[in-house]
DNA sequence: CAGCCAATGTACATCGATGTAAAAACGTGC
DNA sequence: GCACGTTTTTACATCGATGTACATTGGCTG
């Protein structure tokens, strides 16, 4: 029951401690007898390394922190599922936190938790303000996603203006001319609500409509049941949009769900579009036409940033004190596509494959 | 930027590095003045704990992890955000980590990650088999979720037998005589699908319903496209359902969504009831009936086994070899309740709510 | 076979925090 | 003012792995 030390694993297989250690990280130099004698060794006893001693020694853990509201919300589940993935293969261990959007609980996450076990932190952030960024003093190297803050850290997102730009041209293409922003925002500030919501004011004018302040529906949160009742809400004080451009698929959805209550047809009636494409837009009825970001090159992007400043970190720069070396914050764009569903397009459209075509012919036939 | 140490606060602080230890620690033998002397040196260097030495001088990290086999089925990430809110006020961190399933990754959790790094682990295994679990060796503190592999080690689950049994009746009740079960599976076995589809066939056999063994519906995972293809392909093969009994609430939305495309209704020409409550499925269309489980039941009395199992392995056992004041394996059952919404009740039942049952006569009239 | 280089292995110090044991400071009662 | 019991503080060893610097071994050349 005892722990099994490199020191026990020496004494066993007849050597130094050291060559253990040579052994256990594939140090070149050592021949394959000891190499095997060893190795044995190791195995026999069920000698595992010991993290503390390791991490004590070498100053990195190999752990980095994914830093995100709340888990529960598709988008953050899905972009976690890709980080893990991409740290995986480069042997970094991602440690999940939540924040709930929590201004303390970022900025925890941004001191590194107060302490120092994470290498590295990658930072999806709601609640901090571009003075907190800049204020922060020996925190781990951070990457951003989605909102950027400020110059001063490495960033990745898509264009969210242009995203959303499209994704209202698209609804304007339509022929829809009365369009409310579900989640949208005033447009000054740097968020991700405030890009998105410049590209519908940018795609309106563009059009030449006008655009109604009132069209703009806040929301608490960007989850379900928020989507539902800010578009009923909407909905009772008289409002007659003929398309809904959500900033996010779980307001999407939600919204889909009050439309149907109130029996507006999508996208006869009504026309709805959403960002992130979540799985559960593909299975929605209707299926949820959505803005969709690249969720792998995201984490993938992300965890090279990081990795290169966790380098940068490692390496203690020749100058010292001087910033040589060291890379200047990079902003990094990643691709997005307008994915077409049936909330926009109609069933019609869906021809496109036979399958559903067949699937789809069947349902007009019986569907009430 | 050089890191500051214990040993820099205290030359700073004009005390001995023990001391400053002492105040980092409320220790309680430490008068006030030095305590003031050592923490405005601590606020003045901006020290900060490493972990690393801690961690090696006290063999623990606080660090749990918390290991399920997809972080974007929305089940895992719901409770995932339980898990983390309890483990937070215990003052314990969780590192999430995601295994696809895959039989190595879970029992690489069930090692501690091959390494000493966490405390605890609580786990959701699919891959994993009860020989796995009994031949592990020296492995951290091990909560089991979900599905009882064998009795050797502690368990939190909802009765998922009498769960199914009870949804099971729920839809017999409503006349339901062609009940498939959509991932269920042949039900020998511990795993979370055998004892909901035992469930199954007892309710089936307690209302004289023969049980056919085509009304089970194997799936490869407990995802959305898995339904919405486990209930095309039954149906293109003639199945005629009036009700499905699905082991996961992402199977059942990913059904509706099939059974829409068949031109089907739900429920008036098939029941559909699922298991998790997750939020997709309260605001799908129509929404979800479902077995709810108490998810922050489930989190918090993980957590709880969790901690004991780790207090006892902190305490080196007085007899040493003697398993003597070691608590036997607990085995706890979870609250779990029938959510019973549009799938299965259809829109009447909704009159309850004013307000649902206002919105829904609308719907009826211009539901195309 | 001396001499040399490269390959291999070792002893020891070190990373930072904290437990142990004991010394120093302090206070109290006589 | 002294002995004694607390409180407060200190010096030092220790947790486990690994980097450094050096010792040893083996092979090869001339």
């Amino acid at each position: 029951m005892a722990r099994v030390r490199i020191k026990d694993v020496a004494r066993h297989a007849g050597v130094s401690e050291k060559t253990v250690s040579n052994v256990i990280n594939d140090y070149v130099h050592v021949s394959d007898r000891t190499r095997r004698v060893v190795q044995e060794a190791i195995d026999h006893l069920g000698y595992k390394v010991n993290l503390a001693g390791r991490h004590l020694r070498k100053g990195r853990t190999g752990i980095i922190a994914l830093v995100v509201p709340e888990l529960d919300v598709p988008y953050f589940a899905e972009l976690a599922r890709h980080v893990i993935r991409e740290a995986e293969q480069r042997s970094l261990t991602v440690l999940i936190h939540q924040t709930g959007a929590d201004r303390d609980h970022e900025l925890a996450a941004l001191a590194g938790f107060g302490s120092t076990f994470v290498d590295g932190v990658i930072l999806s952030p709601l609640a901090l303000t571009a003075d907190d960024l800049r204020s922060r003093t020996d925190a781990p190297p951070t990457v951003l996603l989605g909102e950027l803050l400020e110059e001063g850290a490495d960033h990745v997102a898509i264009d969210n203006e242009k995203a959303a730009r499209e994704a209202t041209e698209h609804l304007i293409g339509l022929g829809r001319r009365t369009i409310l922003a579900v989640g949208g925002r005033d447009d000054a500030g740097l968020g991700t609500a405030e890009a998105r919501t410049r590209g519908y004011r940018a795609a309106l004018a563009a059009a030449g409509l006008a655009f109604d302040p009132a069209a703009l529906l806040p929301v608490p949160s960007f989850r379900m049941p928020d989507g539902a009742e800010a578009v009923a809400r909407a909905l009772d004080e008289g409002a007659r949009p003929d398309a809904l451009l959500c900033l996010n698929d779980q307001l999407a959805l939600g919204a889909l769900r009050t439309l149907y209550e109130y029996g507006m047809r999508v996208p006869e009636d009504v026309a709805v579009i959403g960002f992130d494409d979540v799985e559960g837009g593909r299975f929605s009825t209707p299926t949820l036409s959505t803005v969709a970001p690249d969720k792998a090159a995201v984490a993938r992007i992300a965890i090279d940033l990081l990795r290169h400043r966790m380098d940068e970190a490692a390496t203690p720069a020749p100058g010292d004190t001087s910033p040589a070396g060291v890379r200047s914050p990079q902003d990094l764009v990643v691709a997005h596509r307008l994915v077409l569903r049936e909330s926009t397009e109609g069933a019609a459209r869906r021809s496109r494959d036979p399958q559903d075509a067949e699937r789809h012919a069947n349902d007009g036939e019986s569907g009430n």
